[in-house]
DNA sequence: TCATTACATAGATAGCTTTTATTTTTGATA
DNA sequence: TATCAAAAATAAAAGCTATCTATGTAATGA
């Protein structure tokens, strides 16, 4: 066990990733029969094939499969802290981050951000994972993220937290369709309704209805916020949602932002990392960036 | 940063832990030189000597000892995930398992836990942490630990629980010093005592004396247990602590078991590890000896 | 069927780690 | 302070092994 050449795992990870011998080696600057012959070692190593050739490249086989998540968080904490020791270099970064976010989240503050860690990190690279709030901590606390936003407070141990902005819920919809005239609490019960079944934690406004026994009539239900836009231009559909994405509809699609007939307290957005004094130059500049990425938005609601 | 030779680290790990270039050569199966060729790699990687000579062996330097416990425990993770996916085998194991414990739980457990360990993985290694019970959570999360046992519950995300024992707390005392007859609240009261200033959770029956008004004269506080039994022989104070303990502080001393004149409700002694999946074999194996090695002691109480 | 693309294999090479041998350093002791 | 012992560092040589060039082979698509 302790004469395993742990830098094949950085191969294995990088195939993985890939799914190309070819493409590994160039990430790795060395030849394509060198990786080959680091992937027969692999292969060796954990008696199976690791990767077999299909159309569209190589594909990991189970076992690969239930290996790449350990091994690249493990990895990812490895060079964190051999980094923690050395300076950091935005410029020359050629790291790669992971942010856990909801899709509302990549629509309202992915351009932002990409812009900004662009600019800082051009050869950075940034992988969004889908946010499932209910395995937060435990991404964080694993590695597999560096960070991630939601408007769930986080309070597991050793989680930091930063509020990037304040939101609150409103509605939206087309008005010709919809009707004229304000959205009262009588319309918005007998209208009907557009719903985001949502792992990504919001589901704060849903929650104020149910205390204040409103039923509403949910005629779709839809996995994510970005089809909205479409499905509300064709419809006379009510959808709920947060003010920011809201206004950022009625730019591209021709509806109307209504306040809610009832009140449901703001919310805040937060970014949240694990707060380990070890944690390395570069996780610290990440979190900074995206602090000031966000925090630079003209605060709304 | 992706050039970096990151067997070079498991190096560094074994020369904090040996302080010694041919101890640490010796555990690789290589030649002092070869050793001490890496410190040299070492020393121009992270730009510091990183460990000077003393008398006491190679002393590590302020950046080292910050880059210790991150790398042990990245390097942790990476044998881990590799080893998942092999076969483990308890009776050729060399690694070495972290296990967090209260003293007490050292005195009532480790003695058999050793002897179930050592039969079946002979070359293990088991390093004991003093439990900080406010660190727990954070050292399962981060890997510096393997397990822990404690009588709180934690209660973090990703974190499996399994009890090991029930026990209760009773008081001890040296009945010829402290005057025959049952342990009457009174007595209770007006005795002197002596408590262990724990950090390990063992707070539950002070704090049930607290919500009873009851108000006892602390005469001695000391920071462990193991102690006890001398400093009750020679005096009249009483000490509370589980029955366990105390049941074995008898065998070696005269000294007597009361109950406690108030109830204070049984609690449970629970092994701790971090609930992932992809634990490795290793992790599993040493979760299952623990529990089948504590498991089999006679329940008291 | 042929051209193309990508991974695997073979044999040679070169670079770098390891080894043996030796020196230097450090701390202990007289 | 001088000397001795122990342990780390250095030097030079050796040996290993990962990498390279060259080539083979299998799959894909025109």
């Amino acid at each position: 066990m302790n004469q395993i050449d742990l830098n094949l795992m950085r191969t294995f990870v990088l195939l993985y990733e890939t799914g190309s011998v070819t493409h590994t080696a160039e990430r790795l600057y060395v030849t394509q029969p060198s990786v080959s012959y680091a992937l027969a070692r692999l292969r060796e190593l954990f008696e199976d094939r690791l990767f077999v050739r299909t159309r569209q490249g190589m594909e990991p086989t189970i076992a690969a499969r239930q290996l790449y998540p350990a091994l690249r968080d493990a990895l990812q904490q490895l060079q964190d802290a051999i980094e923690s020791s050395r300076d950091f270099e935005p410029a020359t970064c050629t790291r790669r981050f992971r942010l856990a976010l909801t899709d509302l989240g990549e629509m309202a503050l992915l351009p932002k951000l990409m812009r900004r860690l662009h600019e800082q990190a051009p050869q950075a690279e940034l992988e969004v994972v889908p946010l499932e709030i209910e395995h937060a901590e435990e991404w964080l606390a694993a590695g597999r993220v560096n960070a991630l936003i939601c408007s769930r407070p986080l309070t597991g141990a050793a989680i930091a937290r930063h509020v990037l902005l304040r939101d609150r819920y409103v509605c939206l919809l087309n008005q010709e369709r919809f009707g004229e005239g304000p959205l009262t609490r009588e319309r918005f019960i007998a209208a009907r309704h557009v719903a985001v079944t949502s792992s990504s934690g919001h589901g704060l406004a849903e929650e104020v209805m149910r205390q204040h026994g409103i039923q509403r009539k949910v005629s779709l239900e839809i996995p994510h916020f970005s089809v909205l836009p479409k499905v509300l231009h064709d419809s006379d559909l009510i959808a709920t949602m947060p003010l920011q994405v809201a206004a950022s509809f009625t730019e591209e699609s021709p509806l109307t932002i209504h306040e809610l007939p009832f009140h449901v307290p703001g919310f805040e957005v937060a970014l949240h990392w694990q707060a380990q004094a070890s944690r390395s130059p570069s996780q610290r500049w990440f979190c900074e960036s995206i602090i000031e990425a966000i925090g630079e938005r003209v605060r709304v609601g």
